[in-house]
DNA sequence: AAACTCGTCAACCGCGGGCCA
DNA sequence: CTGGCCCGCGGTTGACGAGTT
């Protein structure tokens, strides 16, 4: 179980890869391939690690990897994958050819997770943050000291209210949770710029879930996934029964009794205080809570979101 | 034009798993 | 069985360019 020592050696370069050095990788690999990472750097003549050697070719060097920017259809597979997988990178990459785990990683923190958090959903598990209804019942709670701040808190909360409906209650990206390229684009009109058609009444948490029953996953990636998830079950930390009962992807009579479909258990980090407090933006959606407390911190997000603010003002 | 902010992405780091002696 | 070694994975960092003030 040790680690690999080849990157505690001192005197070996770090940071960004030289032509000449990618010459020298490149040259070598395709004259005697890769059998052995850390030896190869001394071979090809690099003052590198293996790993970093590694690194290169696989995410940069290696000759059927395909760069530029990503298709739509691409998008969408990865926010289908990553659904289903939560951060299986290297997983993910196997399905998208010529994609490395590291660029797929990047896109998501970079695009797709902010585009989520943007329209109100929580990147890790794709539904939308059911959180701001406790925060509204807490609201409701804190004792006020007099009735014209009782007066203030309800006009604030009255004019907040279309937000959070239409934040909980609409149906998840494109029948979430895959949202169609051009609803990514061109997101319908809503206050919040979220892709929703029309508002509806709040509901309670379980029936946000009935749009799970005429769900099926796509046919490109239904085969391989289904296979991946069987032999990795353990990957995604609940048993199949659980998984993919209560997956929106499966038409399922018993989603609406069943508790908000839950991540797998390694991609859903828990709400702690730290989280909360010392990151208000980007990273919030891995803040969200699924414990029952919380919610306080919602404000705040309000707060952050150019387009919420005046309603609180 | 300079300073600042933000987004992107290549690369690093540390850890866990598998293999083998 | 144990421990060393290597590989691969996922999270994080930091450089850099583009956009904004």
């Amino acid at each position: 179980m040790g680690r690999s020592p080849c990157c505690d050696q001192s005197g070996l370069k770090k940071g960004p890869w030289a032509p000449e050095e990618d010459e020298k990788l490149l040259l070598y690999i395709q004259k005697h391939g890769h059998s052995n990472w850390r030896f190869l750097p001394k071979l090809a003549g690099l003052n590198r690690c293996g790993k970093s050697c590694r690194l290169r070719w696989e995410n940069y060097l290696k000759p059927d990897i395909k760069r530029g920017k990503f298709s739509p259809e691409e998008e969408e597979t990865i926010l289908n994958l990553h659904f289903v997988l939560g951060n299986k990178w290297s997983v993910m990459a196997k399905h998208l050819p010529g994609r490395t785990d590291n660029e797929i990683k990047n896109f998501w923190n970079t695009r797709i997770k902010r585009k989520l958090i943007k329209m109100g959903f929580d990147p890790m598990t794709h539904q939308p943050r059911t959180d701001l209804f406790s925060s509204l019942s807490q609201l409701l709670l804190i004792p006020l000291a007099t009735p014209a701040e009782a007066c203030h808190q309800l006009a604030k909360l009255i004019g907040c209210l279309p937000q959070m409906i239409l934040m909980n209650s609409t149906s998840p990206i494109k029948e979430n949770p895959v949202l169609s390229s051009f609803e990514w684009e061109n997101p319908s009109p809503n206050p919040l710029g979220m892709a929703t058609s029309q508002p509806v009444l709040p509901v309670p948490d379980s029936t946000l879930f009935s749009y799970s029953s005429d769900l099926q996953l796509p046919g490109s990636i239904q085969t391989p996934l289904t296979n991946e998830i069987t032999q990795a079950s353990d990957v995604t930390s609940f048993s199949q029964e659980e998984s993919w009962l209560q997956s929106p992807w499966v038409p399922s009579a018993a989603s609406p009794t069943h508790p908000p479909h839950q991540p797998p258990a390694p991609a859903a980090p828990l709400v702690t205080e730290t989280t909360m407090t010392s990151n208000t933006t980007g990273d919030a959606c891995s803040s969200s809570s699924y414990e029952g407390e919380a919610s306080l911190f919602w404000p705040e997000l309000f707060l952050d979101d150019d387009s919420f603010f005046p309603l609180l003002l």
